[in-house]
DNA sequence: AGAGCGGATCGAATCGATTCGACTGGCGAA
DNA sequence: TTCGCCAGTCGAATCGATTCGATCCGCTCT
């Protein structure tokens, strides 16, 4: 109230009924007119366009459709961090890219939630009108919000989350791409090999890798991944990066490599090209020299221009999987139990691994 | 129907009023109860909650209210390309955090819409619950879509976009910052400077700058930077980049100096940071040095890590200008009538500009 | 003691559409 | 000729809350 009488632009705005009754027929067969959900002549048609178009009538107001369909049209896409902070990776924004233009075919849209964001969080994620919802990264048990959503009967899909029961995951064979990397880099004879893990929890600082940590991982990839480099190398130590930017692992590649020659690393796995790059930034700027002096592998196979020499890697299908995610909702919608996915990954040669430089 | 009979996990979601009605009271004291709008008894309050615990029920339902209430507690974000693509670009991203944390104080979740999905994009911005909508970089008149939610009464803020009465803007001094750095090369003794321009438009190639692409253009900082740029150097010829990342200026920037060195520019004005980090990587390319034998200056004040010196710039507040379009919202949205802002820039020293070489 | 006040509660209207079942003609098949 | 069917239309119920005005009751003030 008081809003209509601040702007005298609209006396009040036409609804369906409005229309129907000006173009003389009934809200009902109004509506069949716009959604186009039944039989009409086409002469009743024309009237109610006509009549919506003097009464400048612009559609069915989506609230009170929502609410009469169910349907909101909105998918939630939960990333796990700031905006800001998650959208530096270039994987998440593949991902979102792929989920979102899917979904878009579907006529949804995407609602970004972060689970943090500064407090007032679990208010807007509980009161979102979403019709389901996406978890990227996150646990299903992260937040009592998620558990809310269930309970209200939301769908939930998760893109690299804690396989749970009756939760579809699309996920990458990280263990496996992994292994396959730290197997490269022991076949070429490297024994000293040291790892450079993504963040084990949301906010983590730079630090040791230790078993403690590990187990009280949240952030799964992580923790599959350095699975897949002890798989090869059981006893490999590491740094856990603050963050998966070239900064990042820039800083951690520092920690690991500015020590005596004899305690260096012959080879780093580190779990993103993006930190893999910092890696390699890291080692000139010790005057180390890649591949000649350090092997360096990455994960994920996106294009890092500036880097001097292409990564070795493995690719994921970034993209995919958001689409994957996407046709997963579409069919959870309409009614269907959507299975989880592993998508595989993909070799990249690159240019950064090498024989182990003779001690 | 017949979802209901899928899947027997739940025989029929509670409501408000089977909660009222267990806790026996009204639903109008059981709504009261929840949202805390009115006096009510504790002993009630504590009832209402136990029947609320013990029926599942989970909250309102939000597309119930937001009908009632008529907001949705979402605003839409139009960006101007595919996720993909525009979130490549560092400063939209800062903006869209400033934004998306500005929102989430106020309760609003933001909803990613896009310009370009493939077809279906205008029926889902259409029918899209949105409070506000928040353009980035698109100008008003950009789409049909707009108009209609706009007529539908949604509010409408710009950032970067076309000035237009009751609409509230959010600028940056493009020109002037712009106008600041080319004054420096002035003041250096620079005289032949070429421009490596945003793209003009929202598909854009590789292409030499005309004044007839000029007049044509629809992305509005692109035009006042150039301008910016020719009120120190009138005659200031250049390219029109494809894009706004590192490999489009550096594909712009061989255009530019891989040509005789009398016929090259001892000066490149690039649009943003990331196309002068890309002319800068052009330059080496070429075997030129920087700032000797080229001096370069950005715009937005992006760090960019890999970059061998700080680059000379103006820093834009890419953050600030989100959460101030944030503030914009919610004031609008609390019947106020927002101003349009313009930030200043702040300029950057950086290292890549000096004297030019004697030739 | 009566008037007045304010806290607590309730009933009913409302938000703006969709949809189900019922009704009406007109037309083809038996 | 009669029955059945279907296209076209309408009325009324419904989605699940919020909110306004009215009612009731127990106080305080004079």
């Amino acid at each position: 109230m008081g809003r209509r009488s601040d702007n005298a632009d609209a006396e009040a705005r036409a609804t369906l009924s409005d229309v129907a009754a000006r173009a003389g027929v009934s809200p009902s067969t109004a509506s069949i007119a716009f959604s186009g959900q039944g039989p009409v002549s086409d002469s009743t048609k024309a009237r109610v366009r006509a009549a919506a178009e003097e009464l400048d009538y612009t559609g069915p107001d989506p609230l009170a459709r929502s609410l009469r369909t169910g349907r909101s049209g909105i998918v939630g896409a939960l990333i796990p961090q700031r905006i800001g902070t998650s959208f530096r990776d270039p994987v998440i924004i593949q991902t979102l890219d792929g989920l979102a233009e899917e979904l878009g075919q579907g006529g949804s849209g995407l609602l970004l939630l972060s689970e943090r964001t500064r407090d007032t969080d679990r208010v807007s994620i509980e009161a979102a009108p979403v019709d389901a919802l996406v978890l990227l990264g996150c646990g299903v048990s992260s937040t009592t919000a998620i558990s809310v959503l269930r309970r209200r009967g939301v769908p939930v899909i998760t893109i690299e989350g804690d396989p749970e029961a009756g939760v579809a995951n699309i996920d990458v064979d990280n263990r496996g791409g992994t292994r396959l990397l730290a197997g490269k880099l022991r076949d070429l004879g490297h024994r000293d090999v040291a790892l450079v893990t993504l963040p084990l929890a949301i906010a983590d600082d730079l630090a040791p890798l230790t078993a403690a940590a590990l187990d009280a991982a949240t952030v799964r990839p992580a923790v599959t991944r350095t699975h897949g480099a002890r798989d090869v190398f059981p006893d490999a130590q590491g740094i856990v990066a603050s963050g998966s930017t070239i900064a990042d692992g820039r800083a951690a590649g520092r920690v690991l490599l500015d020590v005596p020659p004899s305690d260096r690393p012959t080879a780093i796995i580190a779990q993103s090209d993006l930190l893999a790059a910092g890696v390699v930034f890291a080692a000139q700027d010790l005057g180390l020299s890649v591949p000649r002096d350090l092997s360096v592998v990455g994960f994920d196979g996106i294009r890092i221009d500036e880097l001097p020499m292409p990564l070795t890697t493995v690719a994921q299908p970034a993209q995919e999987k958001g689409t994957a995610a996407g046709r997963a909702v579409v069919d959870l919608l309409d009614g269907g139990r959507p299975e989880s996915r592993c998508f595989p990954v993909v070799f990249e040669p690159g240019a950064t691994i090498a024989l182990p430089a003779a001690r």
